[in-house]
Formats: C-alpha cells, structure tokens, sequence
RNA sequence: GCGGACGUGGCGGAAUUGGUAGACGCAAGGGACUUAAAAUCCCUCGAUCUCUGAUCGUACGGGUUCGAUUCCCGUCGUCCGCACCA
C-alpha cells in the first residue's frame, strides 16, 4: 500500500463523527458495570480462581498519581483475567492506622478517626473516577473495629502457639515526645517531630517471634519463581545468615563468679592470628569489670551515649579500653589474651563477643595497629613467599594457606575452619563442649509495641498477683476509647481517665491494660487474607481463604521489599499454625512497579531557590533547548532532573489534572505507554496529549467504519488485502495477551498501536463503501479484536466503541477473542541473508521449505554470488526460519 | 566496605534471550487541507561520506563465535539495597 493512496482515501470522511468526549462516556459505563455487578466476586463460582492485589494505600488524603499507575497495572491484570475466564478477585481497602492522623489531631485539632474516615471517601471518590473493576463489596479499613477485632483474634491464638514473647530491648526514646522513635525517625541523633536530643532506653516489648521462621523464610525464596531477584536478594540479606562457632574461652582469672567468655566467630581457622578479645559495652562481663574500675564505667557509659545513627557509626572512631581480663589460649594454656570493651562490638549480634585476628579483619587490624596489640598473618595468598608476606595497614580477607598456624600450616581455610571446630567440640569447659557449630541470623525478632493511639490495641492485661493475662476472646474487641486528647505529648491511652483499668479476668482484681498498641506493619501483613471473605467472625473463612490464596499476582512499589513482605511470609506461616489458613507463602507472584517522575522547576538558583508547579511554569523550546519561565513573572526557572514527584519540591500532578481534561482512559493509557512498567515514568503534558490523541483516533477509526459494517459478519480471511488485515489482527491478539500475561504494558500497547495503524486505510475504504464483502467482513472482524484489545487498558472507549458497532452487551463482560493459529504464521517468510554475518539483502521463500532448497535458493542470489566471485562458499550456515549466513 | 542492577537515536524505549539494531510512542523538520488557526492526513528523522550506494554505529578496550545490544575478561559511569553482623 504506497502512501499516495492513503492520502487520497482519508481526505474526507463520509460521516463527519464527534469527538470522543470522556467526561460524559466515562460515569456512564462506570455506572452500567455497576448496575450488573461485574466486578463482585462471588466464592462459590466454580471457573478457576485468579486473585489480583495492588499495595493497599494509607489514607493520606489524596489520590497520588503513582497509586493511579499502581492499581491501572492491576486493573489491566484483573479486566484481562475475568476475559480470559477466571473468577477474579480484585479488591481494595485502606491501611488506616498510623502516625500520621494522630500529627493531624495535634496540629489541627481534629480526631484522628474522623481525619482518617474522611479522607477515605475523598479518596474513594478519585479511585472510582479511575473506572478500576475493583469488588467494593469486600472495602475495610484496618481501623475498623471489625477488622482490629479479628486482628485481636489472631494475637491471642499467636499467644497461644508461643509466637509472641514479651523481652526487654533497646529502644530510641524521644524525651519531649515521650514515644519509641524509629530508626528512620532519628535524624543526627534527634527526634524527627521535637528536635530533642534521643535517648537510648530499656522497654519491656512484645515481639512476634519472627526469627523462628528465620530458615524457613530464607529457604523458601527459592521456590518463589514468580519473585523479582532483587526481592529475593534483598530479603535473602536481611535475614543474613551466616556459618560459624561459638566458641567458650577460658577467664584465666575468674571475674565475679564468672569462668568464661563465649565468642562467635565465622573464621574459626583464623584462631592463631587472636590478639585480643573485644565486648560490647552491654555485655554482662564488661558490667562485672566495671565494679572495681571507675575508668571504665566511664568509658562504657560514653560508648552508650554514642548515637545510634548510621552516620553516627559510620564516622565514628574504633575505641576500646582493656579491661584487665584476660583470657586464655584453647590450644595453648600458656597464651594468654587482654579483653578490651569495644564500642564497634554489638551486643545483639552473636554473643556481643568477639575475639579480634587483625591480620584477617579491617576492623580489627585498626583497632591492633591503634592499641599496639600483635599482627599475626595467619592465611596468606597461594603462591605467596612467607617469608616476606606480611600485613601492615590492608588486612587480607581472601583465600589461601594456612600459615603460623602451628598444625594448621599448609591447610585451606576451610579445611582448618572444619579441624578446629572438631578439636575443640572434642575439649569440655565447665560441663559444656568448648565451641559448637552455630548458625546465626541477623534477623531479629519483630518488636511490634507503639507507644500511640492510633493502632491496634494489644489485648493483653497486667495483674500484680497474675501477670500478664490475655484479654478472653469473648471480652474482644477492645475498642480504642473515642474522648481523647492530643494537648499533651505521649499516647493518650496512657492518660486516659478510666479506659485503662479493668478486673483481672483470671482472679478479678484490679488490673491495668496494656497501653501499647500494635505496629501498623502488622494491620497490612494478613489483610489479603480478610479479603477472601470480610464478612466472617473468625479473622479468616478457612475454606475461602484455601480457596482464593496464595494473591496470584501482587503489584507495589520496591520500598516493600522487604519489612511488608518479610512480616507477611511470617504472618501466613503463624495463621497456618494457628489454623486460619493452610498455606506458607501468600503471594505467588510479585511485581514492583517504578514511580511516576517528573523534571523540577525553580527560580532564583538551582539549589536554593523557590520550587515552583509545573502548572507555574511556561516551557519554550528553542534551538533545541527547551528552558522553563515562571508564568507570573516571567522569570527564568532551571530545570531539574527528573525526580519523584513531592509536595516540597511541587513536581507533583494530580490525578484530576489529568482526568478532568483528557478522562480516565487517557491517564491509564499514558501511563502503562512507553516506559516498562518496573521502571520510572516520566510525566509529560506532551505524553499525556499523546495519548488523547490515539483515544481520539481510535474513536475515529471506530465510528467511521461503524455504520458500513453494521450488520457485517465477522470473518477472516486468508489471503489478499482481507488476508492481510486478519493476518495482522491476529498476530496482535496473540501478541498482546502475551504481553499482558507477562505485565509487558508497554509492548502490549506498542502492539495495540501498530493494529491501529495497519487498520487505518482497510477501515477507511470500508467507510467509503470501496470495500468488497471478504474484506468488510474482514475488517468487521478486526475492528472487534482491536476493541477486545484497548479494553484492559481503556475500558471506557471500548465499550463506547463496542456501542457504536452495535453491541448489545458490555465489553468488560465479554470473553477475550481467541486467535487462529493458521493466521499467525505466514506460508512465505523473509529471510535475511548475510555474507560474512553481514545482512547484504533478504530472500522470500515457502515457511517449510527443507534446507537444500534455501541454501539452493540463496546461492542463487546475485548478491551473493557476486560476493562469492564464483568461488564455493565455505559454508553456509541456516538457522531455519530466522536468518542465512554465506560464509565466503 | 559488602551485595546487586543497569549503560541502545534529540527523548521514553523495542529486539522472540546468540540471528535483519532502533518496533511503537514523544519531540523536531518539511508538505497537504484552511482566509487563518486548531484538528486531521502525508513524508523525513542514528552518524559520516565521493549520497540510486557504501562505511561506521548498542558507554569504552579486548576475547569467544559463521554471526555479539545479548556470552566472557578488564576499564569508566549511573542507580539501588545492606552496612561496625564478627
């Protein structure tokens, strides 16, 4: 088809149509797949089940435009799914509980459950604008009393498995606030809301006993196919395992009563290059050594006010004092070793013990070279000269021999590592072995106690003749108490009058609630599993939640790597073992979706000046350079790279900005166009108009054709110009269900678009009644994949579309076209052909001929003839269908 | 410091995982239609040259191969995760 006769048959339309105008068709399908209920998922539908989640978002108020990208990726999922045939569950909820409503209550007044209650219908509101095929029927919020109840539920029954345990821990504590601050809340050592100055303080917690699981969860990443590597890597490194041997040493002198000091060290084998033995200033022999020491307690009690922060530690200088202890050689009874307190040295790793081999530790080679303590290289480079091999200031951590390691000389770390763990599992210290093989973890147990309002109030409750005592299930929920007050800092749970006195239930005392409310990681880490069925009185419907789990393809943004689907493999692993549900991994397919970005604008300098809006901004482009000016005073801004969008920087464009001018179908589109959907997309006006203008087209294209092939019946065909738009409608269809099973948007569409374009003219010869009747019922049926096609991702054109061709029922519930495999494959291929792996032209031959005819035909070839100069090719190598290579 | 990912036109990105590099879109330029504009439609669009063709080209340098964006080694750069973990 040249281009002279496009140009000819599109330079008028027969029919003159409007233009698509979203704002009126969009509430209108909306409503209509409401009226039919298409998107309730029903538990007793027997077609095979497909359950689709996006990230549930907190109720900040508004809509971002990266939740929109979110719940499109998930919308085009669920709409394809239900076409292809499943019961597809795709709800939607609210992560309620958090900080901050209880800001919102100090700042402004008002309640953190109205503040949180009203922000979800705003927000409800902007989601039902999207056209998302989201189950409302199934909504709650984590604050709901009905959803905190079963919550409740649930850490009784946990209590109950011993999964929960009640431990002292080390805690950020914001003196003006009177909270628990997080690690991230700790900015240069002060608290992120007062400023004051943090403290480090020693609070009874509940924990969930995660690290139980630790093995478990770290094994079980293998099986998760459907998980990016990423994930699974990063969670693989938080969990941290590592081989190693604890290791007793003997006190050469008893200390108060104590004999030894346990070490755990990953290099057993290095043991002949131990200096000296390091603690943290925690560890209950340093507090023992303090007794008779003044100097020291000071020094410890330095090392404690050390902030915590990363950069805290990361500057910080390695310091020690020698405590005067000493310890004694396991193989030598004569080699005694000085212990120092080392503020480099964890106390809740391993056993807050280490013993230092400078030769073999950065760390511990400064600490040697800094207190003058011996540098024994104990493993050297294979090939290395020992009388010359020695270490200075760059330990060596790699692979070699074993050397001054008296009967470990000559062997391989690893073999040495395995020789002395025998050795000393054989020698008794105390009644004990003096070192065992231990592997330890780095994850800790999950301490989940927040000293605030707003969360799940833990039942529990302290009696001083019981202890601590669970609040009986029938007594549940306990109900957060509505008259509270925000005046003072501190949770108010705390200060209320009467909410936290109650009888003991075992002896029926006066007893004192627990106070302390749940981590709101713990609301989000069993969520999907209330969503098999919310209405039911136990936390789960076992049989629903059997039937609907694991989520088939879960979709969120990568900050989740790892705490919220770390905690929710935990969670599903204790729900199982409390009987809720009977499965260890919740979600079998994971995808992380990039954010929406967008360029930045200031005036009055790029790194100080004022951020401006890009509604703010005028853009020129001239001479290839675009520049940016501040439309109300005509000033210069700079333009700054692309960044995610946010309220200080004001790069940020609201979902309405989009959807009040271009509709729904417009921003889901845009945003699964172009960039792949793992990826960052940047929001551009120019995209954002880009893609009107297809859905403009696409209306076009429809509703000019609409009235000549009304009636028309749908056929394919093989061969001419009606062969040539089934083969490409076909080809597509199969193309872009691929695609979306694989959540390749991008190419999906990039499909979607190339069919649109191969319809252009077939289309417009219809509408002009040039078309013969193979190629109407052709394009007929054409016409009706491309509208199957866009409905995932444009469901609200398509059903007009669909409308205008005469459908009489809803596109959304409607199956997904097959394709025919005959039209996909061409009968001739065009092979490129190459001399010496260079392309030099193609050759069209039948799809099955056998090899000799190919190499038969491409010889032929004047190309390569020419290029052979008569002379026999070397060889000729054919990859059968794909391409020929002429070796000359 | 440890671990990982990535690097393709002016831009976002394709390329069936070793087989035609640049699909599709955006931007740009030229043209048609129009009194004009918008909208729409058509054409061009990696670089260079002796321009109806050829050479080069997927961060850079090497290697394996008939053939490398893809695999291997090294260099440079960007991004991400963890971080005093013994």
């Amino acid at each position: 088809m040249s281009g002279g006769s496009r140009m000819l048959l599109s330079e008028k339309h027969p029919m003159a149509t409007e233009r698509y105008n979203p704002r009126a068709s969009e509430p209108k399908w909306q409503k209509a797949w409401d009226a039919r209920k298409l998107f309730e998922a029903d538990n007793d539908d027997p077609r095979p089940k497909y359950y689709v989640l996006e990230m549930f978002p907190y109720p900040s108020g508004r809509i971002h435009i990266g939740h929109t990208r979110n719940y499109t990726m998930g919308d085009v999922v669920a709409r394809y799914k239900r076409a292809k045939g499943f019961n597809v569950l795709h709800p939607m909820g609210w992560d309620a509980f958090g900080m901050p409503a209880e800001n919102a209550a100090m700042q402004n007044k008002v309640h953190p459950k109205d503040w949180t209650y009203q922000n979800i219908a705003a927000m409800r509101e902007q989601l039902k604008v999207m056209g998302l095929s989201l189950d409302w029927t199934r909504e709650f919020a984590t604050c709901d009393v009905d959803y905190y109840h079963r919550q409740q539920m649930l850490f009784l029954d946990f209590v109950e498995k011993g999964l929960v345990t009640r431990k002292s821990s080390k805690v950020n504590w914001d003196p003006e606030d009177m909270t628990v601050l997080a690690n991230e809340q700790v900015i240069d050592g002060r608290g992120w809301r007062s400023g004051a100055l943090v403290e480090q303080r020693e609070l009874t917690q509940w924990f969930f006993k995660i690290s139980d699981y630790a093995q478990d969860l770290l094994d079980s990443l293998d099986q998760l196919d459907d998980w990016p590597e990423k994930v699974k890597l990063m969670q693989a490194n938080w969990i941290g395992r590592s081989e190693g041997l604890l290791i007793r040493w003997p006190l050469a002198k008893p200390v108060a009563g104590e004999h030894e000091l346990e070490v755990y060290t990953t290099r057993p084998d290095t043991i002949f290059g131990a200096s000296f033995m390091a603690i943290a200033a925690d560890h209950p022999l340093a507090k023992k050594a303090t007794e008779d020491n003044p100097a020291l307690a000071k020094f410890i009690d330095e090392v404690r006010h050390m902030g915590t922060s990363v950069a805290a530690l990361e500057t910080a200088e390695k310091k020690g004092f020698d405590t005067g202890i000493r310890v004694v050689h396991p193989f030598d009874e004569k080699w005694t070793l000085p212990v120092y307190v080392a503020n480099f040295v964890l106390m809740d790793y391993g056993t807050g013990a280490i013993f230092g081999c400078p030769s073999g530790d950065q760390r511990d080679l400064d600490f040697a070279n800094k207190y003058g303590l011996p540098v024994i290289p104990v493993v050297m480079p294979e090939g290395e000269n020992q009388g010359s091999f020695q270490i200075i200031d760059e330990a060596y951590v790699g692979d070699g021999v074993m050397i001054n390691s008296r009967f470990l000389d000559g062997m391989k770390p690893d073999q040495a590592f395995d020789e002395v763990a025998k050795l000393l599992e054989q020698k008794t210290i105390g009644n004990r072995p003096m070192a065992e093989r231990k592997v330890n973890f780095r994850l800790r147990d999950w301490g989940i106690s927040r000293q605030r309002y707003w969360g799940c109030p833990i039942p529990m409750i302290h009696c001083e003749d019981c202890g601590v005592v669970p609040v009986p299930k029938a007594d549940l929920p306990v109900r957060l108490p509505d008259d509270i007050e925000f005046d003072r800092p501190g949770n108010p749970l705390d200060r209320h009058p009467t909410w936290r006195h109650v009888k003991c239930p075992r002896c029926g005392k006066d007893a004192r609630r627990e106070t302390d409310t749940m981590d709101t990681f713990v609301d989000s880490s069993w969520y999907f599993a209330r969503f098999t069925a919310p209405w039911a009185n136990d936390p789960t419907d076992p049989k629903a939640a059997t039937e609907w789990l694991p989520v088939d393809q879960y979709i969120g943004g990568i900050e989740h790597a790892i705490l919220h689907l770390l905690y929710s493999r935990f969670f599903t692993r204790a729900m199982r073992e409390t009987g809720h549900v009977d499965l260890a991994e919740p979600f079998r397919g994971l995808f992380t979706q990039g954010m929406v970005v967008h360029e930045t604008y200031r005036v009055g300098g790029a790194s100080n000046g004022r951020w401006l809006a890009p509604s703010e901004v005028r853009l020129e482009d001239a001479d290839g350079k675009r520049r940016a000016f501040e439309i109300a005073t005509g000033e210069e801004a700079v333009i700054g790279p692309l960044e995610k969008m946010s309220k200080s920087k004001k790069n940020t464009v609201s979902p309405e900005e989009i959807t009040d001018g271009y509709g729904a179908d417009t921003a889901r589109w845009f945003m699964l166009s172009d960039s792949p959907p793992e990826r960052d997309v940047e929001w551009t006006d120019e995209g954002a108009a880009g893609a009107h203008r297809f859905i403009q087209r696409i209306w076009r294209l429809v509703s000019t054709a609409a009235e000549s092939l009304a009636g028309v019946r749908p056929e394919k065909a093989k061969d001419g110009e009606a062969g040539t738009v089934s083969k490409a409608a076909h080809k597509i269809l199969k193309s872009v269900g691929e695609d979306i099973e694989k959540l390749a948007f991008n190419r999906a569409i990039a499909r979607i678009y190339e069919l649109a374009n191969a319809l252009t003219v077939p289309l417009n010869e219809a509408a002009e009644g040039k078309a013969g009747p193979a190629l109407q019922a052709a394009c007929r049926e054409a016409v009706e994949i491309l509208v199957h096609l866009i409905a995932p991702v444009m469901p609200h054109l398509a059903e007009e579309c669909w409308q205008t061709l005469g459908g009489t029922d809803l596109v959304a519930e409607r199956p997904w076209p097959d394709y025919d495999p005959s039209l996909v494959v061409d009968a001739e291929i065009v092979l490129p052909v190459q001399v010496n792996g260079k392309k030099r032209g193609d050759l069209t031959i039948a799809r099955d001929a056998d090899q000799g005819a190919v190499e038969k035909a491409v010889l032929a070839l004047d190309f390569v003839q020419k290029a052979l100069e008569g002379k026999a090719p070397r060889k000729v190598i054919i990859v059968p269908q794909r391409i020929v290579n002429v070796v000359a």
